[in-house]
DNA sequence: TGGTAATGTGAGCAGTGCTTACTTTGAGAG
DNA sequence: CTCTCAAAGTAAGCACTGCTCACATTACCA
């Protein structure tokens, strides 16, 4: 079952990477992860991964920084941008897609205060938060940029919670779809700049 | 420090009863709770719960119903519901508010799969979807109002999680209520039926 | 060629959810 | 007014978790 990559010697060589990965692979799995877990699964004592890992919110910034910056590069791919009312939509469906595809890594990004004393994942969510900016600014020039940000992210993270929890329904993804195209639809009608 | 209410003979009396608000107690306060740490609580043992409840997830879908209803009361104190796209502001910001109030107990309510064999929690859960489409069909007579529904809960539920979650500031209760007024307005502006 | 810091180990603590076999007791049937 | 039986309690224990400590091994650098 679990692949016991058999390592060579006393050193493991990279454990930190591989239990990144062996997160990564179980959330992806669905199941939970714990470290010892991760530590069986990297054939190494359950107290090395604490060499790597102060704790286990350590380990969990190092998922969602790397979450992050998936969603970044999701999102962003290249430079054009949504450029009118009507591609933000699209750009929903992007955010909602990506929650709705690793369901465990979008709770671990976003479900849970952000570890301050963590620079990587502070930096990393901010990028978030300027791109998103940036975008509002550029789609409607003529308005407040932060306050639309806010409308606009807040959102397509709501679409996305209340489809990850199941509080509507995300069995049919083309109906998810066509939901979330709607409702950014009815709220940044397209050609007006409110 | 722990309340323990000294139960006079063998059997508590309300056990179950008892646990709930015991769990809605820690909650509130702050620590996660167990089951043992409710048991010990209330002065009993710690199989003594399982008796009430089958495991972990029925006691915490009695919390979320719980919560449900006191949302629900929350925002629908009698009958004067929002008339006006002005009004669903104030709504959003009631939304809001209860989150930041009841950050724990939030989370429980909608941080996980409903737990559909449970048809109390299924219930209180259609009520405030229900709740929600009738003020937009109030609201927005001219428009479909699943889709506005699904629209304003999105936006009110994003903005309480992100708040929740330290996306958004929440250091300044004024300010969040702002931001969240201000977020409303920007999307169903006053004076327009979309 | 050392010596040291980084990285691994094993044992163990305190806590968790949950189960099992057993006891106590209140309430209703006879 | 009993007597019984199911509901509601108990103690003990399993498998698991995060985390720590004292100790072993090894890579690398002076």
């Amino acid at each position: 079952m679990d692949a016991k990559p058999a390592r060579p010697g006393y050193h493991h060589g990279d454990l930190r990477a591989t239990l990144v990965a062996a997160a990564l692979e179980m959330l992806e799995a669905g199941e939970p992860f714990s470290l010892r877990a991760l530590a069986r699964r990297a054939g190494v004592s359950t107290a090395a991964p604490y060499r790597h890992f102060a704790d286990r919110e350590e380990l969990e910034s190092a998922l969602a920084v790397h979450g992050l910056r998936e969603l970044m590069s999701d999102l962003a791919p290249g430079e054009p941008r949504p450029a009118s009312a009507a591609e933000l939509g699209e750009f929903a469906v992007g955010y909602v897609r990506f929650a709705l595809r690793r369901p465990a890594l979008f709770r671990l990004m976003f479900g849970q205060a952000c570890d301050d004393r963590n620079d990587e994942r502070v930096r990393a969510s901010a990028a978030l938060h300027d791109l998103l900016e940036g975008i509002m600014a550029e789609v409607f020039p003529a308005s407040d940029p932060v306050v639309l940000a806010t409308a606009g992210w807040s959102l397509a993270h709501g679409l996305a919670f209340l489809h990850l929890d199941g509080k509507l329904s995300s069995a049919d993804p083309a109906a998810v779809d066509e939901r979330v195209r709607s409702a950014v639809a009815a709220v940044f009608p397209p050609s007006s700049s409110p």
